[in-house]
DNA sequence: CAAATCTAGTTGCGCGCGCAACTATTATTT
DNA sequence: AAATAATAGTTGCGCGCGCAACTAGATTTG
C-alpha cells in the first residue's frame, strides 16, 4: 500500500521483510514438510497427533488437552481421531475418576510406527529449515516465537 | 520422542525451541491477526487478496499470478473471488492480447476499503509480532525466512 | 496449416476443520 | 438434596480449499 508514505509508523524495510517472509514462507514450509511425510503413509496432522502422544507421560493425553496442543477444536480432533483409531495407532480409554474424559493412548503399533517415521521427519525439518539457519537465527527464532506465543496467550 | 537419545543428529535444545516455537506459534499468530480484521468486516483471505492487488502495478494482476502469491490453487482463487467480486471490491477484465487470461482489478471501492482497514491491520501486526521483537530478531526473521523460501522454491 | 501440446480459468467432488447445538458427567450454589 | 452451571466429547452443518476433469484459447511441431 502507498500508506508507506502516508502512515508514519508503517513497517520499515527490515520489519517488512520479517513480516512478509513469515507470512509467505511459513505456509510453504509447513506444506512441504507435510508432503515429505506422505511417502510414509501419513499426513502432517496425524503425525503431529502421534508425536504429541509419544512425548506425553504414559503416551496418553486427555482429548481436550490433545486438541489444545494440536491447535484443533474439540470437534476437529474427534474427526482426526477416526483415522488413527482405525489404523490402531491410538486407542481410547475412559477415565475411571472422571466419566467425562477420554484418554487418547498411543498403542504399541502406533509407537513403532512413529519411531520408524520420525528420523525421516527429522531429516525433513533439518534440510527444509534448521540446517539452513545460522546459530544466531536459530536463537532468534526461539526467543522471538517465545515472546509472540506469550503475547498470544494473554488478553492484552 | 525418546529418539533424542537414540538418534545422534536429533535437534539440540535451541534447534528444538526454534522448530517448536515456529510450528505451534505461527498458526496462533496468523489466526489472531485474521481475527483482528473481523470487526472491519473482512477475513484474512480477502484482506490478503486486496492487499496484493493494491501493491501491484495498476492495481491489477492475472488470476494465476494472484493465486500463486496468495498460496492458493487456481480453483481456490476462483472461489475466493466470489466474495470480493460481489462486494465490488474487485472487477475482472479479460486480457485483449491473450484471451485465456483474466485480470483481477482492484476497484475504487476496494481501494478505499483497504485504505481504511490497513492502519488497523498494521497496528495488529505490530502489537502481535513486530513490536515484540528486538532488532536482532527482526533481522534474523528476515534473513532466516529468506533462506528457507529460497530452498523451498528449488527442487533440491 | 493441422495436430498435438501447453496454459488460464472454471466446475464437480471430497476432505478437514470450526461453530453451534446436544448429551453426559462433574462441580457449584442455595 | 435440588437446581444451576461448568466441562468433555460427539454430531449436524457450512465453508474454504486442493485435486482431477473439463473448456477455451495460445503455442509448438511435423
Amino acid at each position: 500500500m502507498l500508506d508507506a508514505v502516508t502512515n508514519p509508523n508503517w513497517l520499515n524495510s527490515a520489519e517488512m521483510k520479517a513480516w512478509r517472509g513469515f507470512v509467505s514462507t511459513s505456509s510453504d514450509l509447513l506444506n512441504l514438510i507435510a508432503r515429505d511425510l506422505e511417502p510414509f503413509g501419513i499426513d502432517g496432522g496425524d503425525y503431529q497427533l502421534l508425536a504429541m502422544l509419544s512425548e506425553a507421560p504414559d503416551q496418553k493425553l486427555k482429548m481436550c488437552d490433545l486438541a489444545e496442543r494440536l491447535r484443533l477444536s474439540r470437534s476437529g480432533l474427534t474427526r482426526r481421531m477416526d483415522g488413527v483409531l482405525k489404523a490402531k495407532y491410538v486407542s481410547q480409554v475412559r477415565d475411571s475418576h472422571d466419566g467425562r474424559v477420554i484418554f487418547a493412548h498411543l498403542t504399541k503399533k502406533g509407537f513403532d510406527f512413529i519411531r520408524k517415521v520420525a528420523p525421516h521427519h527429522l531429516e525433513s525439518v533439518r534440510t527444509r529449515m534448521i540446517d539452513l539457519l545460522s546459530q544466531t537465527e536459530i536463537h532468534a527464532f526461539g526467543s522471538g516465537f517465545e515472546k509472540i506465543a506469550k503475547n498470544v496467550k494473554q488478553p492484552d
